[in-house]
DNA sequence: CGGACCTGTGTGACATTGTCACTGACCGGG
DNA sequence: CCCGGTCAGTGACAATGTCACACAGGTCCG
């Protein structure tokens, strides 16, 4: 469905380069662009496949992820709101084939702009193309950290900081299962165990049946720090 | 200096992006783009640098890695021939740092565009943007490979995969240390050391100081292959 | 020639992480 | 209540990372 009134408004508070355009371009991109609204836990792109619209995201947020073959797997980056799938926009722009899996982690809304029209506006507006390769920029510099977190950082500093980062920096508890966690650092699920048995044991978090509690948050941020 | 009538030639058989595109592009391209050679071992870019200028490489190569605090590094990707840094192109048109180091391998001889003319050309010239998306997407599919690789393979695995790079996948012996293997893969010489010498127990390699010779080349494909 | 010195490699001990096999604890629905 | 599924804990062992140190092959220079 095209875009009505609230929704432009809130497109253009997730996107401010929709703000900061000139008058044409924004008609032109409400005109073609479309809502739509994703339930968690769906398949929006996966590997191999050839896309055919940009989703950019206003809420909910996707996690895009790239699995072994014995099953182990590892999120590569999060897509959140005023976030859009580069990897889409560079497969549209290129041709080339998504090399990973998109899957949403909450119902997810967002703005879905077809693949001509991403071409069709590059060459035309200024803002568009600062803001495709805004994203790529950052999405390499993202990717790049990751491939650092994995070949240097010990494990149980990495999942002090996946916890704080899911926790929001706050105590309290976080609904998070010990294979969830594993999934996110690319590890397994006994490793996860082990190190969170350890954190317990030193008064950092306290575990219950898909919930860690943050104890010494002050502790945790330290030991997230190190190296 | 700028391009003669030989340099023109090879960066069109280099970038044939460059034959494909309009007479007008090209002839601006030429004019503008100055040539430049640029010694092995010299760092072309360093973490947090603001890029001014977009080097494409006619030939020798450039590697771009990623150092940790304790002093262990790991290769993200190589700029080969017919390549450009792209992270160079990203930082230019978004304005963002390097986030890693680029240092070239050998002796390299590049194509230098100046950053204004590489965002110019992005409005006017179709070719140009195709060219430049192409490199981001390739680039950022290299990176999530190398995330694949260092989250889930066996350092042997990769060890074997990196002396069948180097070989061009021919018998014969490699001239390289350890420690440049353990740099490459991210990881440190004593595993390097200790995975060789079960290579070689297994009669798959010979060791000498500074090379590595592949005796069995079908054994050690069999082995890149694993997983 | 004989050291001083540098680079490259070998090795043992130990910590961390990955894998496998198995156990039991919790929770919802019949 | 029992059953089946999800979730977590554990021990044993393999693979990898780290540290400390030994040693071997060169180069340079007195």
């Amino acid at each position: 469905m095209p875009l009505d009134q609230a929704t432009r408004a809130r497109a253009e508070t997730a996107f401010p380069m929709l703000a900061d355009c000139t008058p044409a371009f924004r008609d032109d991109f409400h005109s073609r662009a479309m809502y739509g609204e994703i339930p968690a836990g769906s398949l929006v792109c996966s590997e191999g496949q050839i896309c055919g619209a940009l989703a950019m995201v206003l809420c909910g947020s996707v996690r895009v992820r790239k699995t072994a073959e014995n099953g182990r797997e590892i999120t590569l980056y999060r897509i959140e709101p005023g976030d859009s799938c580069v990897l889409t926009a560079s497969c549209i722009i290129s041709g080339s084939l998504f090399p990973a899996r998109a899957i949403t982690e909450s119902d997810t809304c967002a703005v879905m702009v077809p693949a001509p029209d991403v071409t069709r506006w590059l060459a035309a507006s200024e803002a568009w193309r600062a803001f495709l390769f805004g994203l790529v920029s950052r999405r390499l510099t993202q990717v790049i950290s990751t491939v650092e977190e994995v070949a240097f950082r010990r494990m149980d500093v990495r999942v002090a900081r996946h916890l704080l980062r899911l926790s929001d920096g706050s105590s309290g508890a976080v609904r998070v299962t010990h294979q969830e966690i594993a999934s996110e650092l690319g590890t397994s699920r006994e490793v996860v165990s082990r190190i969170l048995k350890d954190l317990e044991h030193d008064g950092l978090v306290g575990l219950g049946r898909g919930e860690v509690q943050l104890k010494a948050v002050g502790d945790l941020d330290r030991l997230s720090r190190r190296d």
